[in-house]
DNA sequence: ACAAAGTGTTAGGCATGCCTTACAATAATT
DNA sequence: AATTATTGTAAGGCATGCCTAACACTTTGT
């Protein structure tokens, strides 16, 4: 069972979204590149890429690099677009660093609910149409920190 | 190793956060009600609070009511506190149904740092200084929900 | 006191995902 | 062409956490 299962476990789409990356950057990608942008062993990267196959949302054959199929893209692009509303929300609203909102948004992904997300847009579009509230969040937290270290 | 290690894993973080739950409402509690309160069977309550005996986090003897140790009152503290950061947050500022803002947190409290739960606290302060904002954001929310739905 | 109900534990399994080691196959370089 | 580097895979393990089944122990209620 679950060859060809709807959803994916985070594990394999945290591999499907690497993997999409590179596709939108016209990147060709190979199993062992792919190891390293992600920091596990080419064994791993093995394993997963076997499953992805199974599920049909990749095309790959040894030494070539991977190729997204239909369905793959689709689904990849859903996880993409979780990641990229967690980290503008994390880095716009709440003005948390680059690095730490991308972090965050890595494993958030996988677990949040959809209508959160559609909230999260709902709501930063929504700030965006008042300016100068966020500037005024902006503002008065760094003030709180000049306190703290006075 | 890991006997006693200073991090608890998302699914000890669950168990220790229930057993807290508990304990604040002076309630006592047994594995088997553990249980049911985590929808999962007495064999993997029986383990996990061998792990968190082992960890020095509770108190346990067979057919008696779990108890949280000193320092495990204080790990749990800081779970549920995280916990109820999210759930506000998702509440009121973003305006989601309690029993989804619920779920959500519980899975999102053990991977979010703690930087953005600062941040979220912040923010909702911010927020209830200037009250009128969230009000005009849930009422644009909602007309925008009629339009979709004539 | 004894049967029934409730509680706890152990053993054996499943699924995820990661690792190392060792080996196989291909690509690149000399 | 031969050597070296890179890439891929298979085997065997580790850790989490969950399950069922079977059995043991305790508590409750008649």
């Amino acid at each position: 069972m679950n060859q060809i299962s709807d959803t994916l476990s985070s594990g394999l789409e945290d591999y499907i979204e690497a993997i999409y990356v590179a596709h939108i950057n016209e990147a060709s990608l190979k199993g062992a590149e792919l190891a390293r942008k992600l920091n596990v062993s080419r064994a791993s990267v093995s394993e997963a890429l076997s499953k992805l196959v199974a599920k049909k949302l990749i095309t790959y054959n040894s030494y070539e690099s991977i190729t997204l199929t239909k369905e793959g893209i689709e689904l990849a692009k859903a996880v993409y677009n979780k990641h990229h509303i967690l980290q503008n929300f994390f880095e716009q609203i709440l003005d948390i660093p680059s690095k730490e909102a991308g972090e965050n948004a890595c494993k958030i992904e996988h677990i949040i609910s959809q209508n959160i997300l559609n909230k999260m847009v709902e709501f930063s579009e929504f700030c965006q149409k008042h300016e100068s509230f966020i500037t005024e969040f902006k503002k008065e937290v760094t003030q709180k920190c000049h306190k703290y270290h006075q």
